[in-house]
DNA sequence: TAGATTGTTAATCGATTAACAATC
DNA sequence: TAGATTGTTAATCGATTAACAATC
């Protein structure tokens, strides 16, 4: 394994788009990209992307570029593409749906191993081959599964209740799309939330921004 | 208004939280709070609350703190969340369903106008009080219905399509929840892209990080 | 008045860009 | 060899943190 030192929060989050980007290539049978190739792809800079991939390692060649197979492995590696932690989702609505196909792709890092909704209606129903479980046997499930990480897709009343509960069975990872701030109660879980409403918001002020320099 | 000065990116980033909490604040009949208390909400600093307030304004009184509807509705002008701008959605999945019950929530930037699909099966359903229409009639609505926004739930392979079409009626900002990078085609719109695969892979990368440092 | 808290400037830190020798 | 492109160092830029006078 190559140097892996202090890969800084910025080049995380471009990480999986340059996963992506490498997977593309693999596909359509392309060995090679130079840097500046990858960065007319990301919106960035040929510096950029060769001081990114400087934190964790050198696999490129001068005068040819990197290999895409190699680059692709490298950061899959660093990511956890193939970890495949076993996961609950709580919350089989609209968006616990999406999501509960979206982690079932080809790409995952997560094993879905069970679903859970207290709504009499969705219970026995099945997603993705799982059949969904009523809510009050998360506890018994997840302590029989070993699961390390929960999926949070239920209203935000609910999540106070739902996260408190998969606390107190060991779980210290969450993916959030509720809002509800589950890191501001405990201080050991790692949580990535997901606020669609904050994108939107996002989305409105550019528009703004955009016209006001029109005028 | 007040003085709205360049409002950096990371900024902008942060506006939608600040937002949310200074809406939980005022249902909770919470009239001021001090930069100290904002900075604990946002895992962050005081000094950078107030450096954050800085660029739009002065509306602290020195001993007291920040209004807190005062600071709300200005978050909410600069954000535009009153703009309501005519919207379509294309693609009434899973997710196209859970994103058009969002937009229609309290706090919306847009007006959903119309839903597409090109699902025999889903066209003529209703969400949210919209009927679902064939994909068929997409210009011929969005030319009629002034719409300027368009979000994009389709799957990858028919984003090109869509988006070629949807420029050709002359629509420049995109919501897209679809891995395909609209913004890479046209210099002249604004996209805002979701990819919760790669949000996903953040939340794998930290906790694999996280089992690292424990060893 | 004394305590609290702002607005703002200066200092620090980190991230991006530029430059260029090394080398395929 | 000549052209292309890397790895890395130095320079620049921007964002965060610290400090403190002003003032409610």
């Amino acid at each position: 394994m190559a140097k892996r030192e202090n890969i800084s929060s910025s080049v995380v989050r471009r990480l999986p788009r340059y996963y992506r980007f490498l997977r593309e290539l693999e596909k359509q049978g392309i060995s090679h990209v130079s840097s500046s190739q990858l960065a007319k792809r990301m919106s960035s800079t040929a510096s950029q992307v060769r001081q990114d991939f400087n934190c964790f390692g050198e696999f490129g060649q001068q005068g040819i570029g990197y290999s895409v197979a190699h680059l692709r492995d490298e950061i899959e590696s660093i990511l956890g593409v193939k970890c495949r932690y076993p996961a609950v989702l709580v919350g089989a609505g609209n968006i616990g749906t999406a999501i509960a196909n979206q982690v079932s792709l080809e790409d995952r890092c997560f094993e879905l191993v069970g679903i859970f909704d207290k709504d009499r209606a969705k219970i026995g129903g099945v997603i993705q081959g799982i059949t969904i479980m009523d809510t009050d046997d998360l506890e018994s499930f997840c302590d029989s599964h070993l699961v390390t990480t929960a999926i949070i897709c239920v209203p935000k009343r609910a999540v106070e209740e739902i996260s408190e509960r998969l606390y107190a069975c060991g779980i210290r990872s969450f993916w959030n799309f509720s809002h509800f701030d589950i890191s501001m109660k405990y201080s050991d879980v790692i949580v990535e939330n997901v606020h669609l409403g904050d994108s939107m918001m996002q989305l409105c002020f550019r528009i703004n921004q955009e016209q006001n320099t029109k005028k």
